[in-house]
DNA sequence: TCCTGTGAATTCGTTCACAGCC
DNA sequence: GGCTGTGAACGAATTCACAGGA
């Protein structure tokens, strides 16, 4: 029952099992049960099962899935049956190592520009690439027909660097930058921020720690018992 | 009502909201209500003020939110109150750019060791810091009190590498290998795909498409229609 | 009047458990 | 016997809507 509208939870995963499928390819493996798929992706089974059901019936009843057709269909549901041109935006430490990393082109996503707003950067040769000025955006974007943005500036002029993306025409944005970004209707954004992930360690981090002091006994002192919080302003 | 056990989705926000009220708090904003920092973290408000309330009732009725007091709450909540000390692994073009990255230490994570597996890397000088060797994990974890691993290794040694942190006693492990790692109970880690997030924006890029070419009737060939697709083995 | 805090309603996502097919 | 596919049960997260305090 192939129905339309996959969830956006099953969306974020497919990718991780195609990753697992295109692993077990690789060592020869033509079937698989969602057990086993489950195991190498790191999810329980059930999850597995109705996440394919949402694509199709592409499963054989006391067998398992046939692993090259079950890529071959998630790449075509994840569009990855087509290539994607990419545009670099920022080329600093992050945007450097973004150019040189070679797990896009080989996943589709061919790096078709690398763009900067320092003067100084444009005309550098990056991962192979002529470093371009972003004032150009536009003929990158209508010439190589980009569209997907990767956004890797400093946060002050990544809203800025926003708009001229969605203006010359791209659709979808990968955010480094630390801000919210204020996009057009029919522009999709998806923000990786480095340090969110280390602040969400930190809370479980220190959770754990507090829960075993309590466990083992130890009065670890807290350190905003030591340091006295600021006064409330009201309640 | 401070109740105990936040959920995750919320702990997950709490740094972007904490980011917003940081910017807030330099440009010299005091008070906040739910709206306007809804708007600044690109959530509604009614999130927020859900979220806040797992914190305990730090807002005024008819007021708002003040800033200062906010930061402090989810700083302490996060574990922010104190610096933790991390160790990057892999000092490959990823690792380089982490090493580099300023926006750690800015937010109390401090950078402690640069570890790599090829004896070639061993000795440079990256961001300041002599580049050490894995196997001396252990020591560099026990005298620089560090809990927190970055793990930006080739995915073949993945696994290996992020045994190694486990055993050397690191708790938290943020993967930027495409590998699905098994750690024991009690070790956190969070995972970041770049790829991962261009293919789930392909995903939307594509449907896009399609309903675009439904919508203004263009009879743009699906690139699948043209590639044959793999008979499926059963149904 | 304004804006928080929160139960209640709703939506979304996960897991269970088993019928159906190989 | 083994494993998929899926309704039904459950649980988590979001949103509604409004009582209540400043």
């Amino acid at each position: 029952m192939a129905s339309r509208q996959i969830p956006e939870a099953t969306v974020a995963r497919l990718p991780v099992y195609l990753r697992a499928l295109v692993d077990m390819a690789e060592r020869g493996t033509h079937t698989v049960s969602s057990d086993a798929l489950a195991a190498a992706a790191g999810v329980n089974s059930a999850k597995i099962r109705k996440d394919f059901s949402y694509l199709g019936s592409y499963g054989t009843r006391g067998v398992g899935y046939d692993v090259d057709y079950l890529i071959h269909q998630i790449s075509r549901e994840l569009g990855l049956t087509q290539d994607w041109s990419v545009v670099i935006v920022g080329i600093g430490n992050l945007g450097h190592a973004l150019a040189n990393y070679g797990g896009f082109a080989e996943r589709g996503f061919r790096i078709a520009a690398l763009l900067d707003t320092d003067d100084g950067k444009v005309g550098e040769i990056v991962a192979g690439l002529e470093v371009g000025h972003v004032d150009d955006v536009e003929r990158w974007v209508k010439e190589e027909d980009i569209s997907i943005g990767i956004l890797a500036v400093p946060a002050a002029v990544a809203q800025d660097v926003a708009d001229r993306l969605c203006a010359s025409g791209i659709t979808s944005i990968l955010n480094f930058t630390p801000r919210v970004l204020t996009v057009p209707e029919g522009v999709t954004v998806r923000k990786v921020d480095l340090s969110i992930e280390l602040q969400i360690l930190s809370f479980y981090e220190q959770r754990r720690v507090a829960e075993e002091s309590v466990r083992v006994g130890t009065a670890r002192r807290r350190l905003d018992a030591v340091d006295p919080p600021v006064p409330p302003p009201g309640p």
